[in-house]
DNA sequence: GTAGCGTCCCTAACGCTGTTAGAGGAGGGG
DNA sequence: CCCCTCCTCTAACAGCGTTAGGGACGCTAC
């Protein structure tokens, strides 16, 4: 068997999950394979198009969306929809970080077009529409984003475990009970992000009823 | 004069706005210092610190926050200040991915419990106040990645110019005239940025309002 | 049958990176 | 005068992305 772009891809995307971004090095990824890191140049151009190959690949998922069922709620559906994407992009290490930047590429188009018709059908102008599908995406890369790095590098790391200081933050020294139980985990990462989401379909929805 | 760490991390700040992350090298960073590139560890611990310290300087500016003035609105004022801190990591070249994961400072928290106090005072409860505030700051860092990414990768990159069929995709098409007049312009990516401000600031309200 | 050609992989090498080891000079205090 | 600490140096290591150039395989054409 001969080696193929694809095969290429789906090795540095493992890779990617082994080591993070920055352990992923071409020699590596050529070492995985059983192949010279040169030999990579034949089926990649770049380092650089390697990872916009393997950005499109941990997308790929994404790209089939059926619009909103006869009397599903459009603004459920869309939260729904941003769910997904959030756990696509936290669920593989560093994915945020490597589709950050990405610009869609066509396989997205589809995709897009769906969401805007389903929020100009819902109400919104076509620039509105096209602005929050954009301003939804930026909130799922950040919270992506910041849930790798809080992942690789643990609160411990510049040693400010010491609870602040009652007198100087009482709401901060207030919280630390209610964060310390279950900060870092998964799901209170998914929760916040959620919260984040929740506001903005909120205030979509707001939006919409004024009109 | 004999360097100090505040000089260096000073320069690497110059230098990151000069050369962007991935040219921001310590052998460089020494050049501009007249100095090599090992002398830097005495000042320095790594590379990763470094940017740390780099991080912290570029948000310095964000802690000295004000409550609000009597009578002024909550959202309007919270509002702001997100705008302020998306504009101070869209001013200097990749500055979002440097601060992007870094964990609040010391330096920080005046300002936090500052934010928070006022939206307990807004009505929320201590919980949602603080993943408020940590959802905007998803936004923030999410919607400066992307500024800065589509600023170093123009989109003719895969050459993927050419107008959406409009038989396919009416609505982008439709779109097409009305982004390609302004888009990737810094005011149209902060006029971006505060749509999905302003959602979510109005859900916020509605949130607040449905107590 | 053999010449040519495209495909796929190799070794060798260049200049760059972060980082460590270890030496040395300058200045102050006993 | 000696020692000690501060600060800087040169030399070097392993690893990086990437390029140059060559060689083996298999198909096609004469």
């Amino acid at each position: 068997m001969t080696l193929t772009r694809d095969a290429v891809v789906d090795a540095a995307v493992d890779l990617l999950g082994e080591v993070g971004l920055e352990g992923l090095s071409l020699r590596r990824l050529a070492r995985d394979l059983g192949v010279s890191a040169p030999t990579l140049y034949w089926h990649v151009a770049d380092k650089r198009t390697l990872l916009d190959h393997v950005a499109e690949r941990l997308l790929a998922d994404q790209w089939q969306v059926t619009p909103p069922a006869p009397g599903e709620d459009w603004a459920d559906w869309l939260r729904e929809r941003a769910v997904v994407q959030y756990r696509a992009l936290v669920a593989h290490r560093d994915a945020a970080r490597v589709v950050a930047g990405n610009r869609p590429t066509e396989a997205a188009l589809p995709a897009v077009e769906v969401v805007l018709g389903t929020l100009i059908d819902a109400g919104l102008s076509p620039v509105d529409a096209f602005s929050t599908v954009q301003a939804i995406g930026n909130l799922v890369i950040g919270s992506a984003i910041e849930y790798h790095a809080e992942r690789e590098r643990p609160p411990s790391d510049h040693g400010h475990q010491a609870p602040p200081d009652p007198e100087l933050y009482p709401h901060l020294a207030a919280l630390r009970p209610a964060l310390a139980a279950h900060t870092g985990t998964p799901d209170a990462h998914e929760a916040l992000f959620r919260h984040g989401l929740d506001l903005m379909i909120a205030g979509l929805r707001a939006s919409v009823a004024a009109r």
